[in-house]
DNA sequence: ACCCACCCCTGGGCGC
DNA sequence: TGCGCCCAGGGGTGGG
């Protein structure tokens, strides 16, 4: 569930709770937890043993922590991965999956996940930018992204308009409940053909894809449960700004139509049916 | 090179 | 009350 800025929001409480303090010692509670470090969790952790974290960085919905070593621990939260910093004596979490204490005897890191499809690893110099995340496009609110790039990439795709917008090799920090927002405001179904797209549809949808994200962000996310939190544990507020994502039979903000919920690649599509007619042949 | 199906996982909700 | 099924779904991987 957490998206763009979900994860943001993280990044910005990892910032201001964890760099600049030295790791005393991890500990890995479920070693799935520590899924794409081949060398396995005794390894990951003697990496992380005496290290400063330096910087709190994120691309589309990966964050990595930048540490003095020049190695990155990266992560993605997955479905329901929090990262929490917590008192020490904060009663341990059900699903806490790794544990993380500093130095200082200050607030520890816990990485908590119920369905274990988020992770983290350790990965030598990769500080800047870590290697196994370098596929990524840049996201939307990143300033360098290119907007031209983006649009031409998009057209010159033969795929259906959302595949596209939750293609993280071609603009990251996009999934399901933002795609479906950024396409109801543009007024596109999702199955619309990406090559019919004329430049200037393409880059309104980018705007709209682009504004969504920074509104929520602004509202410190989208929860619809406890699954999605803050590094303080607090649930963010733009689920009440959504226009289509879990509406399906609530009238259409802007026609009054009852919105639609579509099967869609084993998950869901909301949009509605009169602002976003289906095409002919959906992709 | 690109596209897509498959698989990983848990718990809340619901029907019977 | 309890069992079993469905649903939430991002991304890596491998096949076409």
């Amino acid at each position: 569930m957490p998206e763009l800025p979900e994860v943001e929001v993280v990044r910005l409480g990892l910032e201001r709770g964890v760099v600049g303090r030295e790791i005393s010692s991890v500990t890995v509670h479920h070693d799935r937890a520590v899924r794409r470090h081949l060398a396995g969790p005794s390894d990951f952790a003697a990496r992380l043993r005496g290290r400063t974290v330096t910087a709190a960085r994120r691309r589309g919905k990966y964050l990595w922590l930048g540490l003095d070593s020049g190695d990155a621990l990266t992560g993605h939260l997955g479905m329901s991965g929090q990262l929490l910093v917590v008192p020490e004596d904060k009663p341990v979490e059900t699903h806490l999956r790794v544990r993380f204490v500093f130095t200082d005897g200050g607030r520890e890191l816990r990485f908590v996940d119920q369905r274990t499809f988020g992770g983290l690893f350790v990965e030598e110099g990769g500080a800047e930018l870590p290697a196994a995340i370098r596929h990524l496009a840049r996201d939307p609110l990143d300033p360098l992204f290119e907007d031209d790039r983006f649009v031409q990439r998009l057209r010159a795709k033969r795929s259906g308009v959302k595949r596209a917008l939750l293609d993280q090799t071609l603009v990251s920090g996009i999934g399901n409940i933002y795609a479906d927002e950024a396409l109801w405001r543009a007024r596109l179904h999702g199955g619309r053909a990406t090559e019919d797209l004329t430049r200037a549809k393409a880059r309104e949808l980018l705007g709209h894809a682009r504004d969504v994200l920074s509104e929520s962000l602004a509202q410190g996310g989208t929860s619809f449960d406890a699954l999605y939190v803050s590094t303080e544990g607090v649930s963010g507020l733009f689920a009440r700004e959504l226009h289509a994502y879990g509406r399906e039979g609530e009238p259409c903000d802007r026609c009054g139509t009852p919105l639609r919920r579509e099967p869609w690649m084993n998950r869901s599509s909301y949009s509605c049916p009169r602002c976003q007619p289906r095409p002919r042949h959906p992709r």
